[in-house]
DNA sequence: AAAAAGTCTTGACAAAAGTCAATGAAATGA
DNA sequence: TCATTTCATTGACTTTTGTCAAGACTTTTT
């Protein structure tokens, strides 16, 4: 339990096996059936998820059409990370893709372990730096190429995505309508 | 000289007027003329900028077409992050709309004052995190809003980047051509 | 095992956005 | 100040993408 949430945080930052003792009495494991909600737009986002197994997704709904904005398979973390620092209430929901086993951080854990654990404060500025860059490539790919090449960059990127996942969420995720995509994937079958 | 700097600093986070020398001992200033590049595609980024004045952009470059992923007015922070972390060619290019003042922190200060500067090291978290909440939001609109919502989102958020720089800058900023966003605008205008 | 729900593809058509070209106005720089 | 460049708008046309509907196939649930 909590393996693959040590085995990331080792990989950034070294850990005595007191401080991981420590940052472990923090931690709660979850459960999570396929199609369950972990969070729904208008509750008020009360912790950090780390996914040890299974994959989540993230989405907002806009007039009656869900569009993703992040999925989380092993490794991710997910939150509604606005409400989660506010307290406003979420405007994301997120639900599970596939039967799920997840590490929850509370909003009063997560601020507790800044205060007394600086390696936490560090990794957690390492993740969210990652996750600025990442989606910063997004935005970027998805001003200036052609769909054909956003397309190819996400399959490069997370193969493990393409595999798991229904391709009209990743139309979604890519902001296009399921046809357009499947259109697209046929014209690139018939170039090579 | 670092006012601003140093107030946005202080709004998030209390700083002793030791801590506060110290952490002036690392900063850099330096002036920078209307269309003076900060940082070319292809080099790499060795300075975080604070703009204390002045406006900058950062955008790339696509088949000839510029597509800007940021502005940066008084008081926001640029840095082609991904660069300036691993060392790799940047692949943005930095330059500035007006007359800037800046303040720069080098790659070595950044990490010595990391090291040595708790309060700098949440700060710099806090920052990163702010980034990171606005980037999704403009990322959640890009997906799901109609053009026109996301301009008016646009014009609410940044006021003052709507009157201070060109409209085809914005419409670059927003993933469209500029004569989609003027025939978007006036559409507005006869709708009122 | 059967029913139901979900998934992907395709065609026909509509709507949205881009491209190219021209014009006039405004800002910039010598 | 005057020439030059930049900027915003508009029209005509093309390309891209979305929408709606139907069908085949697969997966899930009962």
């Amino acid at each position: 339990m909590y393996d693959l949430f040590f085995k990331k945080f080792r990989e950034r930052i070294d850990l005595s096996p007191e401080e991981e003792i420590q940052i472990k009495s923090y931690l709660i494991p979850k459960k999570i059936r396929r199609r369950q909600y972990l969070l729904q737009e208008g509750d008020i986002c009360k912790h950090i998820a780390f996914v040890e197994k299974g994959a989540l997704r993230e989405y907002s709904i806009e007039g009656g059409t869900e569009h993703i904005i992040l999925f989380a398979l092993e490794g991710w973390t997910v939150a509604d990370l606005f409400s989660f620092l506010t307290g406003e209430p979420a405007v994301y929901t997120i639900d599970a893709l596939e039967d799920s086993e997840l590490v929850l951080i509370s909003k009063s854990s997560h601020e507790e372990l800044l205060q007394t654990q600086p390696k936490y404060e560090t990794y957690m500025r390492l993740l969210i730096t990652d996750a600025y860059i990442a989606l910063q490539k997004r935005l970027t790919s998805s001003i200036s190429l052609p769909i054909e090449e956003r397309y190819k960059n996400f399959v490069e990127t997370y193969p493990d995505i393409v595999q798991r996942v229904p391709q009209h969420m990743i139309a979604s995720y890519m902001g296009l309508s399921p046809e357009t995509l499947s259109r697209v994937r046929k014209k690139m079958l018939n170039q090579k």
